[in-house]
DNA sequence: AGCACGCCGACT
DNA sequence: GTCGGCGTGCTC
């Protein structure tokens, strides 16, 4: 009976969307399973292509001549039952391509490179073996197209002299390393030391390591750094047969130079004890349950986390915790390593390809059944989870934006379904969709109404900056922050101060004219970089020389407008000179580390204030800052997005939440040009469930979500109006096949029209139930895809989390 | 994506 | 008459 295989394609388009039939021959015939990669040809030429096969069968419908598979690049499955499945489901919800939401499921590391190259088959003259070949057997199809001899080669190709062979290269290399062992038992060895006699000393010291070692192993790298035997005297006593080396798989450990203090459970204080039960309850009767635990900072979530991840492990399961990519500190880390030990992997941004393989694979193997990590580790090949942890559940950065499309909350959901395990959304200012889902309950609410240590939350006192420039004082400090600082630095107590850098930047404009110095590319205005001294363009990374006379008038009355963190480290220099500052932005901690070693020397007391963007309102956990001041608290809410004031008060929340976490009272200032604003209002009574309410009526006003879904449908083109016209003509298709209560908003120019030279336009449906709005946008991308092919791009985000 | 096929314009 | 332009369609 014929083995078929039914195989998605590495070929991203609209029309291989699909399973294509192979045959499996009989070489692989034992081998080939559901979930591994494979290599088969694609095409009418000699192509080959990777894929995964989804399925074996013994049938087919196809009517033509199957293909065979022509390679394996695993030994086993990469893919297994559950994530076929998810893999599948993802595609359809997020309408994107199944083949590149199984590339988003796996490491980077396994996704194949292409090679195409021209190689000799026949016999040539000399002359051009040499000038197009260089004494080779093959070259690169790339070099030989810049070299401008291609044609000269098609030409041999027509003697059949080349062929033209596809190489579908894996890059999945696990890191090996070579250990020696002692063949030849302590008496041998002996021996052979006393025949070799008084010469020969690197062999008498190689003898000797190896009586040592006894039956133990030995890396070659160790033993030639550690004694002065080079790898030639190992491989003498090789070749002598006193030893055998052979490669041994070694995982990239990217702790290895770190030790964890084991950390205890601590007992639980009432709170805490409610709220678990429930959650311990679900996890030993593996029942899907969807848990909203709602805590203040400082309210002992971390510990319910870690307890729980503790029962399931004694259940025998695993479990799998999501954090927000910048909270992934090693004190973060260290909680759990202390606490798990080496049962945790750990996945972040911060690891190299192969490092992240290594996880995957210790995760893969069951030998890690703790996996910490930022949004697609919800992919990692965890089996038999016992729970799924999504810490500050509130979180944009759980939604990926670009494709696929998905939300890590609603695959969490997904995994815990097919595992039959609770999931718990944590969060001290839940989204407005998790917090009316528990409403309804459809997710169990668990609140944390006290913080561990009694502390009350921190008194905010609003400045209003208004009055600020009334008074003259055209600084980015008001005068309560200044006096606060000071009196903060006196005391040796430490500041954070917080910079809103959304809808916010430092821009160049002519006192004269007027004129604001734009990308060339996009239709924003460039911003101004202090460190590199360059003008860049926060869409598209142009980058030009920062202008000292007006390109528009020729003055030279041109200047910066707007704050940036590094104006505000010079202005702080000015106001307070004494002060020491260590400032966090993007550009201090773009190098690998910065970050951690940022937030260290600030934990060690070596600055009195940390300045920093976003960025800093997680993570940082230390006992001495009394003071946190934000310096612009509302530049998001003249964000044309309907989360605006979510965010900022989800922001100021947190912020407020690093205040005086332990015996020091803590004390937050919001400077403000919108003081009576009920976001910054409600975050300075720490009063969630006021602003929960007063959100959720003006959602429902303005028919915003959580009581309607949104779609966001993007067209783009390097014609304006090409972009502009396929939006109407979407919407025209749309529009009479929707319900009288949906809504749309559109079609309409993008925030930033132009990026990249790309023109950008949009629509939002917003709707309560539309069945068939799934099956019409399915079935624009499948009549749009001739256009797609000439430029035209069509973008469609459910749920999106940007509207701008 | 990448390749072949096919139908129109300017040349050895 | 042919070579080659790129628009169209298909890939198990």
């Amino acid at each position: 009976m014929v083995s078929i295989a039914k195989v998605i394609v590495d070929i991203p388009t609209m029309q291989t969307n699909k399973p294509y039939d192979y045959r499996i021959p009989d070489e692989f015939e034992q081998d080939v399973v559901r979930g591994m990669r494979v290599v088969v040809p694609f095409g009418l030429g000699a192509r080959k292509v990777q894929g995964f096969v989804v399925e074996i069968t013994h049938s087919t419908d196809y009517e033509g001549e199957l293909k065979s598979i022509v390679g394996l690049m695993d030994l086993t499955a990469v893919l297994n039952q559950e994530m076929l499945l998810l893999g599948k489901e993802m595609a359809r919800k997020t309408y994107a391509f199944q083949i590149t939401c199984y590339q988003t499921m796996l490491p980077a590391i396994l996704k194949a490179k292409y090679e195409k190259k021209i190689r000799l088959i026949d016999e040539i003259p000399e002359d051009l073996f040499f000038e197009l070949f260089k004494g080779k057997n093959e070259i690169n199809w790339d070099e030989a197209e810049s070299r401008a001899i291609l044609p000269q080669l098609i030409d041999l190709k027509k003697k059949d002299a080349v062929e033209v062979v596809y190489e579908v290269k894996n890059q999945a290399k696990t890191k090996k390393k070579r250990v020696l062992q002692a063949n030849l038992s302590f008496e041998q060895l002996e021996d052979e030391k006393i025949s070799l006699g008084k010469r020969g000393p690197k062999q008498r010291l190689l003898l000797e390591v190896l009586q040592m070692l006894d039956d133990k192993e030995i890396s070659v790298s160790e033993l030639t750094l550690s004694t002065k035997l080079t790898a030639s005297d190992i491989r003498t006593g090789e070749k002598k047969d006193w030893l055998t080396i052979k490669e041994v798989e070694v995982y990239r450990d990217p702790f290895k130079n770190q030790s964890f203090k084991p950390t205890v459970s601590f007992q639980l204080n009432e709170g805490q004890e409610k709220a678990i039960q429930p959650i311990l309850k679900a996890v030993s009767e593996e029942r899907t349950e969807v848990f909203l635990l709602k805590g203040v900072t400082g309210s002992g979530k971390t510990e319910i986390y870690l307890q729980t991840i503790a029962q399931t492990l004694q259940n025998n399961k695993s479990a799998l915790m999501l954090v927000p990519e910048i909270a992934l500190t090693p004190q973060m880390v260290n909680h759990f390593k202390g606490r798990f030990g080496e049962e945790v992997a750990v996945l972040h941004s911060g690891l190299s390809v192969g490092e992240k393989y290594d996880e995957w694979r210790k995760i893969e193997r069951g030998e890690a059944r703790v996996v910490v990590g930022a949004r697609s580790s919800i992919f990692a090949p965890v089996k038999n989870i016992g729970v799924i942890i999504i810490d500050e559940e509130h979180e944009a950065t759980y939604k990926q934006d670009e494709n696929p499309r998905y939300h890590a909350r609603d695959i969490a959901i997904w995994r815990a379904n097919y595992h039959d395990c609770p999931v718990i959304l944590g969060s001290a200012t839940p989204s407005l969709e998790s917090r009316a889902r528990a409403q309804k309950n459809v997710y169990t609410l668990l609140e944390l109404p006290t913080r561990v240590n009694r502390k009350e939350l921190p008194d905010v006192e609003i400045v209003d900056m208004r009055e600020e420039v009334k008074n003259a004082n055209r600084s980015s400090f008001s005068v309560l922050l200044q006096e606060k600082i000071r009196d903060r630095i006196a005391k040796k107590e430490q500041i954070v101060l917080l910079l809103n850098r959304r809808g916010y930047s430092s821009f160049v404009m002519c006192r004269d004219c007027g004129f604001v110095l734009p990308c060339p590319n996009c239709d924003i205005s460039l911003t101004l970089h202090m460190d590199t001294k360059t003008m860049k363009c926060h869409y598209c990374g142009h980058e030009e020389k920062i202008p000292y006379i007006c390109p528009s008038c020729k003055g030279n009355k041109i200047r910066y407008y707007g704050t940036g963190t590094q104006k505000i480290e010079e202005e702080l220099k000015e106001v307070l000179p004494e002060a020491k500052v260590i400032r966090m932005d993007v550009d201090t901690t773009r190098k690998k580390g910065a970050h951690e070693k940022l937030l260290t020397s600030f934990g060690n007391g070596e600055a009195d204030i940390l300045l920093g963007t976003q960025m800093i309102a997680k993570g940082l956990d230390f006992p001495n800052i009394t003071l946190v001041g934000v310096l612009n608290a509302d530049t998001g809410l003249g964000l044309p997005d309907f989360r605006a004031s979510e965010r900022t008060f989800q922001l100021l929340t947190q912020v407020s939440g690093r205040a005086g976490r332990a015996e020091l009272t803590g004390e937050v200032i919001v400077q403000t040009f919108n003081p009576e604003h009920y976001a910054i209002q409600l975050a300075k009574e720490h009063d969630y469930d006021t602003f929960y309410k007063k959100e959720m009526s003006l959602r429902h006003r303005g028919s915003y979500p959580p009581y309607f879904y949104t779609v966001l449908i993007t067209t783009s083109h390097e014609e304006e109006l090409a972009a502009a016209k396929k939006m109407q003509q979407i919407v025209q298709y749309i529009k009479p096949q929707l319900q009288p209560e949906t809504i749309m908003l559109g079609p309409t120019p993008k925030a930033v029209a132009r990026m990249n030279n790309r023109y950008y336009y949009q629509t939002i449906i917003k709707y309560k139930n539309e069945p068939h709005l799934k099956a019409a946008l399915q079935t624009i991308l499948m009549e749009s895809q001739k256009e797609m092919t000439k430029g035209l791009q069509i973008a469609i985000d459910s749920e999106p989390m940007n509207f701008i």
